[in-house]
RNA sequence: GCGCCUGUAGCUCAGUUGGAUAGAGCAACGGACUUCUAAUCCGUAGGUCGCAGGUUCGAAUCCUGCCAGGCGUACCA
């Protein structure tokens, strides 16, 4: 529809030049826009304003000139009016939304998709948490916003990948397999000392249980270097194996797991630190090797091998994103925690390094999440080991409620999660609100099928019968869906979608309350039946894009 | 100190990539269920868009400088 309006312009304006009645014809880029208030059309343009400087003619003049020469063959327009400093207002016939439903219909689940991707090969890398300890929300809001990203994505012609990167080696995994250890050692004897920095979850007394009763008293025989190195394996394996339960059960499957312990078992690691080495982009210095990051823009170098000879984070890092790369990424998405800012520069300092370009590399970061119950913050000690992981909320409040919730705000914002607010089933949760569209409208279908109404298509004369000003306000809500999809992947900003979908369950809750849907009349009945499948289907497309499900019951 | 994020109604947040009179929900107040699900709707009230400059036809949005809060600034992960 906006398309229209543009060509409609854009010929209006060719037209305006050949007569004369422009002097000049280099049009800018036309904006057409849906105005905010009604009074204002159904579609406006600033081109006046934009052109008048090229054309040396004032806006207002301008905008008469294209409004003499616009042409209008299916007849769409109602009236055009110029309107404050030059803005060209249209306001449509209330006839020519209706096609949008046929759209709508015929293209059901993948209205709104595109092809804007071009079947770009596109990664998008999320949570990726260390199989040290359970989820927590954190996570939660991670998983939400990189899953739904990666979806949206997909449904706009990306060809792509959802992948975790496993932190299976280093230091951090030799810790929790002495954590473990000692724990099992607490089993069979007493006084054993637990250090600090080891992991006190709970958790991990959970897993040296578990480790006494597959292998009895087993590996107090060993080295203490293998058992340790067995607790380690055994317990990031099992770990590992619930984060994956977690996320199935928050609807979150990824395509890949990539292990860090892989790239260096493969040589990768060694291989570009060596090649880096002789390009003089890593040096030593301090017995220790550094990468040359400020070279490319960092405000230091960092340690990629450590002068005790143990690599640092970075180093598997700089291999993993060249190997992304390497597997035929064309663009690569990481999302991450917010207080992991500053590692940007570095891993781009390493992706430039290795000859791609940082544009090719978007980190989304993630704010932090303030779990709240009844508005005050629950404690949150990783240290101690008390916190609320990702599987107590999921049981607590539901994987829906807490999806949508996580998806309720841009995540450069910090999210206040309130456990008791997201339990409600009122308007204070939002989730319910969309939901309930699709429940209520399934009803209707439902009781439409009682009344042995069952063939629901289009019909010129059932159609033509929608002429209430909330029903072409809904047509036009829906209309705008497929370019909210586009926005939203554009920028990666699932968040859109979410307030879309509020919008137009508002939009649907007052229509509902002021009209009846089924009625007396066959035709109307039919046409406004015709109508609210429509909204059904864009609230289950949209829902899905989320990972939210869409209730037939509530 | 430096870097990133945030600052919009009493609270929690949107704001169509620079458009016209800045919008929702909650909370407050007043209304609507014998009719397709009241997990809903309608109405009233609520604003110096952190502050100060600048850019232009036009700024919550872009630029500069301040102020406030969060996070980060390891040969940790």
């Amino acid at each position: 529809m906006k398309q229209k309006i543009k060509n409609m312009i854009y010929n209006a304006s060719k037209d305006a030049y050949d007569k004369g009645d422009l002097p000049s014809s280099d049009f800018p880029e036309i904006e057409v826009e849906e105005p905010n208030a009604g009074s204002h059309g159904d579609f406006s343009t600033n081109i006046s304003m934009v052109m008048a400087s090229i054309q040396k003619m004032p806006p207002r003049k301008i905008a008469e000139a294209i409004i003499k020469n616009i042409n209008d063959p299916d007849g769409i327009l109602d009236k055009t009016e110029i309107a404050g400093p030059g803005f060209i207002n249209f306001f449509l016939n209330k006839y020519s939304w209706h096609p949008v439903l046929r759209k709508i219909h015929e293209q059901d689940a993948l209205y709104g998709a595109s092809d804007i991707g071009k079947g770009k090969k596109i990664q998008v890398e999320f949570v990726s948490a260390n199989p040290t300890g359970p989820l927590h929300v954190g996570h939660g809001r991670g998983a939400a916003v990189g899953d739904s990203v990666a979806n949206i994505l997909l449904f706009c012609g990306y060809n792509v990948e959802k992948e975790y990167y496993i932190n299976d080696s280093g230091r951090q995994i030799s810790t929790l397999g002495r954590s473990v250890f000692l724990r099992y050692k607490e089993l069979f004897e007493a006084d054993v000392q637990f250090p600090e920095d080891c992991y006190h979850g709970d958790y991990v007394r959970d897993l040296a249980g578990k480790a006494r009763d597959d292998n009895g008293d087993k590996l107090l025989s060993m080295s203490e270097e293998e058992a340790i190195s067995y607790c380690a394996r055994f317990a990031a394996e099992n770990i590992l194996s619930e984060i994956k339960e977690d996320l199935e059960s928050f609807g979150v499957v990824f395509d890949n797991w990539h292990s860090e312990q892989k790239l260096y078992d493969s040589g990768k690691v060694d291989k570009i630190i060596n090649d880096f080495r002789k390009q003089n982009i890593i040096f030593e210095d301090d017995g220790a090797l550094w990468f040359r990051t400020k070279d490319f823009g960092d405000e230091k170098n960092r340690v990629v091998v450590r002068s005790n000879g143990l690599t640092t984070y970075f180093a598997s890092d700089i291999a993993y994103h060249q190997d992304k790369f390497d597997r035929g990424f064309e663009r690569v998405i990481d999302v991450w925690g917010a207080d992991h800012h500053g590692y940007i520069p570095r891993v781009s300092a390493a992706i430039e390094a290795s000859g791609h370009t940082r544009d090719k590399f978007n980190v989304i970061l993630i704010q932090l999440v303030n779990l709240l119950r009844d508005g005050e913050p629950v404690s949150m000690s990783t240290r101690s080991g008390e916190f609320v992981t990702l599987r107590d909320v999921i049981s607590e409040v539901g994987s829906d409620a807490a999806r949508f919730i996580f998806l309720t705000r841009h995540y450069e914002s910090a999210l206040d999660f309130d456990l008791e607010l997201a339990k409600k089933k009122t308007n204070d949760n939002p989730v319910y609100y969309v939901q309930y569209v699709h429940a209520r409208i399934s009803s209707i279908a439902r009781k439409a099928q009682e009344r042995g109404i069952s063939d629901i298509v289009w019909n010129d004369a059932a159609i033509s019968r929608l002429t209430e000003p909330e029903e072409i306000q809904l047509i036009k809500t829906m209309a705008r869906y497929p370019e909210i999809v586009r926005c939203s992947a554009e920028n990666m900003e699932p968040h859109r979608i979410t307030y879309y979908l509020m919008n137009l369950a508002s939009a649907f809750h007052a229509y509902y309350n002021k009209h009846r849907v089924l009625t007396d009349e066959a035709e109307l009945t039919l046409g406004r039946l015709y109508l609210v499948l429509a909204i059904k289907k864009i609230i289950r497309n949209g829902l899905s894009l989320l990972g939210v499900s869409a209730p037939e019951k509530m």
